[in-house]
DNA sequence: TCAATATGATACGATACCGTATCGTAGCGT
DNA sequence: ACGCTACGATACGGTATCGTATCATATTGA
């Protein structure tokens, strides 16, 4: 199929190859870097210098050092997998606990401060921040949802306050008070919030 | 007093007149500065062109780039009043409203994902973000102590949960989540923290 | 008034970074 | 095997910033 004549070059399919090696390199390595320096001290060269791969390449492939900071954040993004305990509680929990397990560690927690304070004047990472973010709150609105289809929660609970007395206080740890994240404040938070509804 | 002699100079004594100028212009230039663009923008050749105040003199009273923005971010320490209604609610309200109203709005909701960035790698300013925060919950504290001395909260309540369950979801609207903080949340946030107690 | 001292203006060296240009080389698909 | 294309190495111009040096000027306090 579409296999009609030799001379037909579709650029976007014969990428494969060295350009798709090189795009992986560099894209990781900017990722590790950012994971480091976070977004300010970010430097072309340096992934250069770093991932072996010539600067001149770099430029090849994205226009700016922006475009691969942009890039790079994109693949931020956590891909977490939602729990079914069957109840809201064991769910959140679930969800919670995890959370809880990678703040300290994840590469992520390292690069989200510096993309939120980036956002706070970039309109484009604004965008990714948004993203990363709807990407946090999803498992957590699910198993919500699937509480209100069970019935086990009121149908007109007011999800983003509950998502936000949910993730807020350990956001709050990590970020702000700098305090250890272990599971009997994640339990305390969750009582506190399930008991409400 | 203390007027002994005429030759005694008191080095630290005789800072007054230029020297007093000079150094409030530079920081108040400084921290406008740090509103607008954070730590990782900063410079000293912008202060000084904006301050009318000359980089030599900025290098005199400050050794280096990083001493002035260290300087600059130690007066936002909000300085913030502890009110007393007589009841634990009451108290609360009054605090995370106040919190509500100027984390939108004050210059420090604008520097102080900068400062959370740079504290993730760089002690100094780790330090300071201590002290901005302890600020932030000191009020909560002071508050809540109240309440345990009346009786009205339980002893060995656990004040650092608490204080995470209630400022950790109005900050996480702030920077994560970016949604409004408005009363009826607020309220909300507090009436579930309370209730649980 | 006068001397000490803080300031301003300017220039400078050093460094780091961005993004481009050039040209030779190596790998890829056919 | 061969040609197209991506890649590497290197150099470069431009800009921004840090922090220092120098010297003239203004301000202050006695």
């Amino acid at each position: 199929m579409t296999t009609s004549k030799k001379s037909e070059r579709v650029p976007s399919a014969k990428v494969n190859g060295r350009v798709e090696r090189s795009r992986y390199t560099v894209l990781t390595t900017a990722f590790e870097l950012l994971s480091e320096g976070g977004v300010a001290s970010f430097t072309v060269d340096e992934v250069s210098r770093r991932s072996g791969v010539a600067k001149t390449t770099i430029y090849r492939h994205w226009p700016t050092r922006e475009a691969l900071v942009i890039d790079a954040c994109s693949r931020m993004i956590a891909e977490q997998e939602v729990p079914d305990t069957g109840t809201l509680e064991g769910d959140v929990t679930a969800i919670l606990e995890e959370i809880a397990h990678l703040l300290p560690t994840a590469n992520w927690s390292f690069v989200l401060p510096s993309i939120v304070d980036t956002a706070e004047r970039n309109p484009e990472f604004a965008e990714i921040h948004s993203r990363i973010q709807r990407g946090h709150a999803a498992p957590l609105r699910e198993v919500l949802q699937r509480a209100v289809d069970r019935g086990e929660l009121s149908a007109d609970a007011d999800m983003s306050t509950i998502v936000a007395a949910l993730l807020g206080p350990l956001f709050y740890r990590r970020w702000f008070s700098r305090e250890p994240i272990d599971v009997p404040f994640v339990k305390a938070i969750i009582k506190r919030v399930l008991a409400s509804l």
